[in-house]
DNA sequence: TTGTAAGCGTTATCAA
DNA sequence: TTGATAACGCTTACAA
């Protein structure tokens, strides 16, 4: 059996109590007995037992993380776990631990009940994975949470963090039409989730009044027609694309049929990774910090837990353009 | 305040004991209290609290994943990530939780401190993180740990998981020979790597006797230089790469100087993400199933917490090729 | 099949 | 500045 309170208090002289409080600063101890203690800590390499601790005070210093188990996509991807990785720093560097908690019901422990259980401080949650039994359980104890994107409409009770995607959207475009070209379309995967809709958004506020052309990829069974269509009818020549996986879609139908990008079509995506700078050419992109936002809404989360923040803040981080050659300025 | 066993004990009219009994099944207790405490389980929606049954027990139900957090290309990129996920699930599946631990010292929680604090059961350590106190930690406690890749030589005793690294390469240049190649080089990053030193391995063994060569990329500074000298003076016709990134470079470097692939130049390269598939031409693959690693690993840490398995397996996660345009047949 | 009671290691309350 | 002591919620001998 490892060390205890006991141990250290009886090879020092003191009682446990006294320990504790040197161990957690919550009293003043003269130096002497402060010194010793520390001493007979160091010598016994002693280390608390976290799981009494735990116990003993209600708190786990671990927050957790909640994933889709169900869809690796949503949780493989460079974007996110970038998140991952940000949030599980600035976890440390604040003295939590992180935990991965699973967003289903069905298999193994859900986040639900690693709250019912008091295994964790705060959730952070992407919005995709709030589900009616979370939320109801969320807000009735105000347990400390964080949505990882902008919830959807009428749910705006969380504290939330969310990239500027209406902002990005607005950069894109402003870009190329700086560039010198006329008629961008903007391809989305669905509008209907969040972060499509809000793009949609600043796509129709920049060209408000102008011709607006918004593509789902996901009805476009025959992508090429749909692209012919767009140029001859509607002097299509550029795109603002939502992910990688569109660009490159979109731009391979264009190069086989004898486009040249930039000459001929202009192109920026959201995403710097994975293909982006990787095409031919690279493509211009609107970077979104996702590092970042993990790292705030850890920030905002830990506030929460110790009580320093409103339940109710959110916060919007900033996209950035990076030029590259797929929006080379053209002509006049 | 929630609710406790008491509560649950005093309504039903039985001891606490018989509650606990009922809930972890560690006695037979008649169907007619079973009924009842469940029924009363379910009226007050109980839940065991975690952190005092870990207390209790000494057991957290908890692994951890050891990541560099000084080194974030070590950890968000698509293979850690697929193995990461695969982690999770896998303990999910099994009624553990996963949390992410850090493999540095300098900065908050350490994955030693984890031990100490016996904040977790176990631990998934990539190689690249054991440092020498972790190691002295697990083994004098007999602590339950797996490394996520074969340890470099001399430390064998661990448990551990590892793609093969050696058989995907002869995988490779098997099919590369197969169609009709005759010099296929190697590119790797860095061969002091233990995957790097294994392909090699690989690659020299099914090459005896004939020419060899092995390019390391962090040496070359010129590369289209090297790369031109291979083509005239040792005749190379086709390549190994040891990931995308190099792939991407070569072929890169090979393409603006006018060769075609697969015409003038054959490439398969490890890994198939996040490039092969979206370059020009797709490129072949010795696909590594990291899915698979993450969750052969967490089995076998979990079977060692609950001393199912020997402290000493190891295993190895075979690989596969899939053939795309870049290793086209040659006609003779 | 069930109850009693001790114990897990720490923190927190109350006194001194 | 310190010490006793209770309390946290659960598990687990040991008894019955």
């Amino acid at each position: 059996m490892a060390y205890t309170i006991k141990d250290i208090a009886k090879k020092v002289g003191v009682s446990p109590s006294t320990v504790s409080r040197v161990i957690n600063g919550t009293a003043t101890i003269s130096d002497e007995t402060t010194q010793k203690i520390r001493a007979a800590m160091e010598e016994l390499n002693y280390h608390p037992n976290s799981m009494a601790r735990s116990f003993a005070t209600g708190l786990t210093k671990t927050i957790a993380l909640v994933i889709d188990a169900d869809n690796e996509k949503n949780f493989a991807n460079s974007f996110f776990n970038r998140s991952v990785f940000a949030i599980e720093k600035q976890a440390q560097e604040e003295g939590f631990n992180l935990l991965i908690a699973n967003g289903n019901k069905s298999v193994g422990v859900s986040a639900s009940q690693l709250v019912y259980e008091k295994k964790v401080d705060g959730l952070i949650i992407p919005p995709n994975c709030m589900n009616k039994e979370l939320e109801n359980l969320v807000k009735k104890d105000e347990f400390p949470c964080v949505l990882l994107g902008k919830p959807a409409k009428g749910k705006k009770t969380f504290s939330w963090v969310d990239i500027d995607n209406c902002g990005g959207s607005k950069l894109a475009i402003r870009h190329l039409l700086n560039q010198g070209y006329r008629r961008p379309v903007l391809f989305v995967e669905n509008e209907e989730t969040v972060f499509d809709s809000e793009r949609a958004f600043g796509y129709r506020e920049v060209l408000a009044g102008k011709c607006q052309i918004i593509v789902h990829m996901d009805e476009e069974a025959n992508l090429w027609e749909k692209l012919f269509a767009l140029y001859t009818k509607e002097k299509m020549d550029s795109a603002i694309c939502s992910n990688n996986e569109i660009a490159f879609r979109v731009s391979r139908e264009l190069k086989q049929h004898g486009f040249a990008l930039p000459d001929d079509f202009g192109m920026v995506t959201f995403d710097n990774y994975p293909l982006a700078e990787y095409m031919e050419p690279p493509l211009s992109v609107i970077d979104v910090d996702t590092y970042t936002l993990g790292m705030v809404a850890t920030k905002q989360l830990i506030a929460m837990i110790q009580n320093k923040k409103a339940k109710n803040a959110c916060e919007i981080i900033p996209t950035k353009l990076i030029e590259r050659e797929s929006t080379r300025k053209r002509k006049e």
